[in-house]
DNA sequence: TGTTGTAGCGACAACGTTTTCGTGTTGATA
DNA sequence: TATCAACACGAAAACGTTGTCGCTACAACA
């Protein structure tokens, strides 16, 4: 076992001082050509790499980004994640991962715990908990510590941050208007409770779609899911709910605002024998691998989350790297999305 | 923006020296009640906690697992992570992570950037590519620095390091039985090129369980497909590849090894107009949501990922927490794998 | 009174780097 | 010969911690 040189190792094996092989290598002028060669030979040969752990700890950054998501079984999460390595990698850094399970408690403990020197800066989609907690006691603090968030997605107003986020009023706006071309008579949504809030911005957008077409909006119409935590437990409780409201109101198109909940719909209208698209058409929101391998596969709204991923380190790599000039100016980017006709739809 | 504080601001403030500042906060009995008191107070008012880098500086420790893997938009790697988080985090272990995208380049870059005293220790699922260059240097180099390696899945038997793996041929020769037991006539495999191991041991496992029932082997019937990189990418060519192998072998039983290869292989048939499961039964490997969710919901094999990777963290902080005395025993756990029935299979 | 013990604290080294500043040796110049 | 710049290198500080050691003051003891 060959363990690590220092350059301490280096120095001595080569009885020159520590600050000339550091020099050295650096390819100080300072240092003779003889020199140099001599200790980048040793270098080379002894496998020498300088110890990130003490340049961070000199530099005082880390070249690291954290990046908190509520869980990573989760397609949108994963390309997000993807976009983010892609970028930070490309600029030297490194990501490190928190997961908070959609629990405020674990956010506050990952966030606590890498913000001891450990990253430069966080990447956050909150938790579903501390949005219906309202505490975001822990991210301000953040901030105010010097730290830069870049939040995403799931993202807090109230918070002074640079945000990555689509426009989910309006793409969702866009999807029920598709519908509503397709002909469809009785639109529903199959959302999520109003703190989430992109399950709200998304119901904004689908009734701003339907007053824009002088359709009334029935309450009735508008489903929300209450699934506080890991979808994944309460799966049968899902299909139970969907099932109730798509027994109960005979609708021929729906918005579900993910793709879990779409596939659910599709499930149990094909258990009802309704048939897709001709009796019932669906939409759903984010692209993942379950409504391109579904069947029939789903028309979806694509959130490009390998995109968002990008800008989201993109957003927080400049920031780290430009402390002085803009400080204070926080910008919102909004992705684009896409629609992607599938055959749940007609067209 | 508050800096955060560090021992020496504190000590400075209340005119004692560092020392006793960090003895105080560790409750050392050379420190009296008094000054304790006095110095925690202070620390909490300020919301001292200690710098990590410098800690893990001093200690040698990071107290930061890496992980990587192939790529994150990935059922299967995703619960892996999970259970590698769940586990780490208990420990007071970070989880950092690295995507080789099936790359070996990448997975060297990555590997390098993480040994020089960002991490302890790595899990890592080797790439494609590396495989089938067979070129472990890096590896082998890591480990011979004394930071040690846990492999999962993809796993190298030439290196010597711990292991976690499900038992590969054993587990397809039980899903093959089954096709068998379930009056399957003909069987074909949809596997992967031979220097992926997984692929090979269960292409093994399928030609053993064939064997054993007295089935003659049909090398035809024997798909192996090339995607070295990016699944997502020749999805097409995918397709292609299982539609010919589908259209020229009448089979009624077909054992993927993975999902992606059978959920495919679904399409296919259906679009040939066979019935699932009464033309032909399907069983994949690797439960992901596709297969849950497809629709007739697939038959599986479950590697229970979230315990591959919590066995993995546990077997990598075990060696890292215990150097002195099992050096050099290395461990590979198997996991065991579980067949779940859904509707793909007769039975 | 002199010795010993101990409570309470500070100085310092160490972890591995980088960088500033100093210093000794050369060779050229006045 | 005295002065000075250029060259090549070393010493030391700094980043934030922890732990060892040493020091002082005072109390207890013979």
């Amino acid at each position: 076992m060959k363990q690590k040189p220092t350059l301490k190792v280096i120095a001595k094996e080569l009885e020159v001082s520590v600050s000339t092989v550091s020099k050295a290598l650096r390819d100080s002028k300072e240092i003779s050509e003889d020199t140099k060669q001599k200790v980048k030979a040793f270098a080379r040969l002894y496998n020498y790499r300088p110890n990130n752990i003490a340049l961070s700890l000199k530099n005082k950054k880390t070249k690291t980004l954290g990046v908190i998501i509520p869980e990573i079984v989760h397609h949108f999460f994963t390309t997000v994640i993807s976009g983010i390595e892609h970028f930070a990698n490309d600029k030297g850094y490194n990501v490190i991962v928190g997961l908070s399970n959609e629990s405020f408690k674990k956010e506050v403990i990952n966030l606590e715990m890498l913000a001891n020197g450990s990253i430069d800066g966080f990447i956050i989609s909150v938790a579903k908990e501390t949005l219906s907690f309202k505490d975001y006691h822990h991210l301000s603090e953040t901030i105010d510590q010097g730290i830069p968030i870049v939040m995403f997605d799931r993202v807090i107003d109230e918070i002074e941050c640079d945000k990555v986020i689509v426009d989910d009023v309006e793409t969702s706006k866009k999807a029920v208007q598709k519908l509503v071309d397709n002909q469809c008579q009785k639109i529903g949504i199959i959302s999520t409770k109003d703190y989430v809030s992109v399950g709200r911005l998304r119901t904004e957008g689908y009734k701003n779609a339907l007053i824009e077409n002088n359709i009334s909006i029935d309450e009735k119409l508008i489903l929300k899911i209450d699934d506080k935590f890991n979808s994944d437990d309460n799966l049968e409780f899902l299909e139970v709910q969907i099932a109730d409201y798509i027994n109960n109101n005979d609708i021929d198109g729906v918005f579900a605002v993910n793709e879990l909940y779409a596939i659910t719909a599709m499930k149990v209208a094909r258990q009802k024998g309704l048939r897709i698209p001709e009796d019932l058409q669906i939409i759903g929101f984010t692209d993942g691998v379950l409504s391109k391998h579904a069947f029939p596969p789903l028309t979806t709204i694509s959130q490009h989350g390998y995109e968002m991923g990008e800008e989201a380190a993109r957003l927080l790599i400049d920031r780290l790297e430009n402390v002085d000039d803009d400080d204070e100016n926080y910008k919102t980017s909004i992705v684009k999305t896409e629609i992607i006709s599938r055959e749940t739809t007609k067209f």
